[in-house]
RNA sequence: GGCCCCUUGGCGGAAUCGGUAGACGCUGCAGACUUAAAAUCUGCUCUCCAACCGGAGGUCCGGGUUCGAGUCCCGGAGGGGCCA
């Protein structure tokens, strides 16, 4: 056995593996209902072009999940696909003058290229795209199937619209109230679009988060918080004149008798119906369109009211007259879209008060204030206290009052207790082409009408005119004719597309049988799902997570599968970051643009013009401080690479990219292979037996050797990969250090080396898999199992006790492991250190933990 | 504004339960090898006092609980996230 023993020659080494990989099909995925199974899943990328240092982190991190279960006997699924749907590919289109289909596949095929150079355990057979209409037919079908089931409804909906560009923008197109490609000041509209009714499960959805247990509590708070439950009272005000009440919802009944103004949206019917007698009103109604459907714009912009001149009557204190106003502040889709302003104790309805003269009568008392004297200045009260100017609330705490009103309103069929939810339906029309067509039809005899499912897919017309204003589907000149398919008359085929998180919303469950005629093949599906380790950045905490778990409840509903919870376990990883740097003009420069003086100072490559550097921040193409990972893995190969995406940072927290720690990753590596020399290490025969007298230092590392196999199984099985690598570079530090020429030496090499490799099979797996080779195996370190630790290794007889005094560390003592409280406190006493600071005293107190520590008190 | 999280050497970080703070690595310094450099190897690298032995301080700041606090509690500062 004769190893090159100079530098790491990664290039042809990864290419070997990966190839024998591929050949042997050593990860494709097969049904074996009898092995327990493990479903490995990295959200997948969206095909811009490029992997960028967040995939690699992402994916990295999957691959040692996957090989470790792989390792530990579980039959493990690890799939690729792409979220080919999306805005960027209309963009390019229009940029480049390729079509959006081209540009997204050839971006596939160079990214799977990308992917692949990275040695993942995927199982590549399983591939999809959501682009693909075998893949999207059946979300087409899926959604006629909501449709029947009452899951879905069309109905009239603000949304951003781009004057100019005569578009719908999504709100992250919006910038400070602009369309974010013709600059024009966006506008609200109202369009019809498609909802599904994901409040529907607002309860279960919210109730389920606390069964979560494998996921991060910042995600299920975010989601909790997003959801947003919230219980009050629906009450209705009487209107003068009017034979409808006013119905309201608030989570404050308890601050009823300090109400002093009623305010309804600029959507409410009740404002429409008021503005078709008052053409100022329906100015002011107009003007409030104006500006944009984010709540964040909402609430940033002034308060403003219009008064309707419909008075309300206080159901607590009938004689009050409360004025009705339309006010920009309150949103329709929350709540009933209508409140009651009680100004002492609310900042929003307090400054609306202040503005349009209206009064402030406090009624929650804070603790220790004075009832006669208490008022409200600019700041409203929202704390806690007792009740007071409030009738029959009088005296009550703010809870007590909650419960006391709602029974008297109810009582008085005034209203009654409500819950309401801050999350909304899910609005899933796009006005784009790069989608999923929706499968409806609009027949003017029939109405709304189903695209048949057996003439599914509604495929996108190939030939089309992106530039331009409005919908390229309404523009395209024929696609949208056909015969209704209920009446056979001339109809049109509806020209909005999916939301793109419709797609990934299911296409992990569709991942257990990609190739399957109809969406899911129950019995794969079964086996397979939940997804038991899903691993992705938290920007995705709330919308695509929560569409996904009210998707498979939907699905199920619908019979096609048994499912609540899509993702058993969840692990959202950190950024990658890294330094940025500047010009003297302020432009951005990237890191390879960038030189170090000798003198400490950072200078243009090209110019020599000084540069100053910035913090770290996420790698971003408008900073330009991102590092290309394919450049990276042609200089120091996948391992380095993967390896230091492991080490030093703990995978939840971000990351700071430096070449000082790529380099370091590869010192690594090479001295690995340099750790297998077998002239500097000769190793015994594989299977021949340790000696049965060990040295001390021999018996230490063999107890090194086990210890690391446990600890390092512990680390990984709790995300804590940077600690895992930290104990198998401690283990290859005692490996190098040992004397060869112990008798145990040739025995103990071969045995720490074999686990080391295996140890290492998950995060550098091409050079692992070469060295296990090295090691004379015949099979394939990844199908080999994973090492366990000898138990009866695992315990020390002598352990190092700590001995304080007065709570200061003053000596460490070596005792037989169990030695007793008062065995031990003897050899602390006796410990020459202890007895000189003790000076001849007997300590006041000892606490003795055994084991562990001695703390003698003076 | 509300809720939640974080803060440990020059840097990334370690310290399952309240029990030896700083594992592992990066950087830096010194040395070995070399004609020289790279690579590699060895030693040192929290601060202060001390030639050495050793000692004092130290986990954002201020209090508290405890024999003992990075870890628990209260207050504050700074940073981040979510919701407004």
């Amino acid at each position: 056995m004769m190893v090159p023993m100079s530098r790491y020659p990664f290039k042809a080494t990864e290419a070997k593996w990966q190839e024998i990989w591929d050949e042997r099909q050593t990860f494709v995925a097969r049904l074996e209902p009898a092995r327990p199974k493990y479903y490995v899943l990295e959200m997948f990328p969206y095909p811009s072009g490029r992997i960028h240092m967040g995939h690699v982190r992402n994916y990295t991190l999957g691959d040692v999940v996957a090989r470790f279960k792989r390792a530990q006997g579980f039959n493990v699924l690890h799939p690729m696909g792409w979220d080919a749907f999306g805005l960027p590919a209309e963009n390019a289109a229009m940029a480049k003058g390729v079509h959006p289909a081209a540009w997204t596949y050839a971006n596939i095929a160079e990214m799977r290229d990308q992917l692949k150079s990275m040695g993942l355990s995927l199982d590549w057979s399983r591939e999809l795209a959501t682009c693909d209409p075998d893949y999207y037919r059946h979300e087409q079908a899926m959604f006629l199937d909501f449709l029947e089931a009452g899951l879905v409804y069309r109905k009239e909906s603000s949304v951003n619209w781009d004057p100019v560009d005569q578009t719908v923008l999504a709100n992250e197109q919006v910038i400070d109230g602009r369309g974010w490609r013709s600059g024009a000041l966006v506008e609200r509209r109202k369009l019809a679009q498609w909802f599904l009714k994901i409040t529907a499960y607002s309860d279960e959805l919210l109730a389920s988060l606390a069964e979560l247990e494998r996921w991060p509590d910042k995600v299920r708070l975010m989601q909790e918080n997003w959801i947003g439950r919230s219980e009050g009272a629906l009450v209705r005000f009487p209107i003068d004149g009017q034979a409808e009440p006013l119905e309201v919802f608030t989570t404050r009944p308890d601050t009823l008798f300090g109400a002093s103004f009623m305010a309804i949206s600029p959507d409410h019917p009740l404002a429409a119906a008021c503005a078709a007698q008052d053409p100022d009103l329906a100015a002011f109604i107009e003007a409030c369109a104006q500006l944009g459907t984010s709540e964040e714009a909402i609430e940033r912009a002034e308060k403003q009211g219009y008064d309707t001149g419909l008075v309300c009557r206080n159901p607590v204190q009938p004689d009050q007259r409360l004025p009705v106003y339309v006010a920009n502040f309150v949103l329709m889709d929350y709540g009933t879209g209508a409140i009651f302003g009680c100004p002492a104790h609310d900042q929003r309805d307090l400054d609306f008060a202040r503005k349009y003269g209206r009064p402030v009568t406090p009624v929650v008392l804070p603790p220790d204030a004075d009832p006669a004297r208490f008022t409200i200045a600019d700041e409203a009260y929202v704390g806690d206290g007792r009740l007071f100017n409030s009738g029959f609330l009088d005296g009550l705490d703010v809870p007590g009052a909650k419960r006391r009103v709602i029974d008297w309103l109810a009582g008085q069929g005034h209203g009654e207790s409500r819950v309401t939810y801050r999350l909304r339906d899910w609005g899933v029309s796009r006005q784009r082409y790069w989608g999923c067509p929706i499968p409806i039809i609009h027949c003017q005899r029939c109405g709304i009408v189903p695209v048949p499912h057996a003439e599914l897919p509604v495929t996108l017309p190939q030939d089309v005119e992106l530039a331009g204003s409005g919908n390229p589907l309404a523009r395209h000149p024929t696609w949208k004719h056909v015969a209704c398919p209920a009446c056979g008359g001339a109809a049109e085929r509806e020209t909005d597309t999916f939301d793109t998180f419709f797609e990934s919303s299911w296409y992990f469950a569709r991942f257990c049988s990609p190739q399957a005629s109809e969406a899911f093949e129950r019995t794969a599906a079964d086996y397979w799902l939940p997804v038991d380790q899903y691993i992705g950045g938290v920007e995705h905490a709330v919308l695509h997570l929560l569409y996904s778990r009210f998707f498979m409840r939907a699905l199920t509903r619908c019979g096609y599968l048994e499912l609540e919870e899509p993702f058993a376990g969840l692990f959202t990883q950190g950024m990658v970051c890294h330094k940025t740097y500047r010009d003297a003009a302020g432009h951005w420069l990237q890191p390879d643009e960038v030189v170090d003086s000798p003198d400490g100072s950072l200078q243009s490559s090209s110019d020599g013009s000084p540069v100053t550097a910035g913090r770290s921040e996420k790698m971003s193409k408008s900073k330009r401080n991102t590092v290309d990972p394919t450049a990276t893995i042609e200089a120091y190969g996948a391992d380095t690479a993967r390896l230091f995406m492991l080490s030093d940072s703990p995978p939840e927290r971000d990351l700071e990219w430096t070449e000082a720690g790529i380099d370091g990753a590869w010192r690594y590596l090479n001295r690995l292979w340099r750790l297998f020399d077998p002239a500097e290490r000769p190793l015994a025969a594989a299977g021949a037996p340790l000696p049965a007298d060990l040295s001390p230092a021999a018996t230490a590392l063999k107890r090194a050797i086990e210890r690391t196999i446990d600890q390092v199984t512990a680390e990984i099985e709790r995300f804590h990969f940077n600690k895992a690598v930290a104990l198998i570079r401690e283990l290859s530090n005692q490996l190098e250090s040992f004397n060869p020429a112990d008798p145990a030496a040739p025995a103990l090499f071969r045995l720490g080396l074999t686990r080391l490799v295996q140890l290492l099979g998950p995060m550098t797996p091409h050079l692992a898999e070469e060295l296990w080779q090295t090691l004379g195996h015949q099979e394939l370190l990844a199908e080999a199992p994973w090492p366990v630790a000898d138990p009866a290794w695992l315990t020390e007889d002598e352990v190092t006790v700590a001995i304080q005094v007065n709570g200061k560390l003053r000596a460490t003592i070596r005792l037989a492991k169990g030695t007793s409280r008062a065995a031990t406190e003897a050899a602390a006493l006796a410990e020459p250190q202890v007895a000189r600071l003790l000076g001849g005293q007997a300590p006041r107190r000892a606490i003795v933990v055994p084991d562990k520590i001695v703390n003698l008190v003076v």
